[in-house]
DNA sequence: TTGGATGCAAAAGTTTTGCACGGTT
DNA sequence: AACCGTGCAAAACTTTTGCATCCAA
């Protein structure tokens, strides 16, 4: 399979190339962490682009819809978050100090999920898993 | 440490029993699984008792802050849902057919805190591990 | 040109809060 | 009696929706 441009990605997934749509992309894929959607609604008004917060969940909702982004709800906060999805499987370690969210490349689970399969009878999909400690400038505190 | 009555352990908190409180902390303590706030005030009212949604929602805030009960927002959903606190750990298996959510004992990522403990320098204090599949009766369809 | 995308305003859903009153210790 | 807990109403906050208009293909 051939590396595809956002545009032809979109494309292929009957979206339009929107100014809007790309500015929330260009966002997405460039963070190392998911933001929330009003994250995104301020930071495309820093770019001196206009748009309504609404817009911003419509297209993170048809993003979600055919998998090019991915929503999260972390512990303890009541908005959901969003990340671009590199098809890389991703676990977070959230500061519970200052917030902070840092992604975490590699991921033990895959015999877990086997014997919880042949445990339950289940067909297990996907997982979530979220790490939660305080970085090393909040230790200090 | 000597096994505690729930009103005991409410006293040592410095938390008054009340009909209320007991009320929502029984019907926690009877759940294998997690549940919604207003889950929690419509199965007091079958009860027979009048309580108000913001009673429910302000002895959550309580309890979690005192430890006894968890907040938990599994992917998805835009609310959160409550547990007793049994100081074990605990997973869940969430049927992505029917939401149906079920309780796993055992966790496997001791040895992948550590891990990580020691290539990020952070202090982990927990992890949230959450299973997505379907259930035996879901898979049919 | 046409159907998807957007803005705006309003609604819906969840959670929080102010204040006066009630109940537990 | 003192103070925590509660009801009620209103507010705050996040997310969704209806409708008219706009714009990318």
């Amino acid at each position: 399979m051939k590396k595809m441009t956002i545009q032809e990605d979109l494309k292929e997934k009957g979206l339009k190339s929107t100014k809007h749509r790309m500015a929330i992309l260009d966002i997405l894929v460039k963070k190392d962490h998911p933001i929330s959607a009003e994250q995104i609604f301020f930071e495309i008004q820093e770019m001196d682009v206009a748009i309504n917060l609404s817009t911003v969940y419509r297209n993170l909702e048809v993003l979600v819809e055919k998998s090019m982004v991915t929503k999260l709800t972390l512990s303890g906060d009541n908005r959901s978050v969003y990340e671009y999805n590199r098809m890389v499987h991703r676990h977070y370690l959230i500061c519970l100090g200052c917030k902070k969210i840092l992604a975490i490349e590699h991921c033990p689970i895959k015999k877990y999920e086997q014997q919880i399969e042949s445990e339950t009878d289940y067909k297990i999909v996907g997982h979530k898993l979220d790490l939660y400690g305080y970085c090393p400038e909040c230790r200090e505190k």
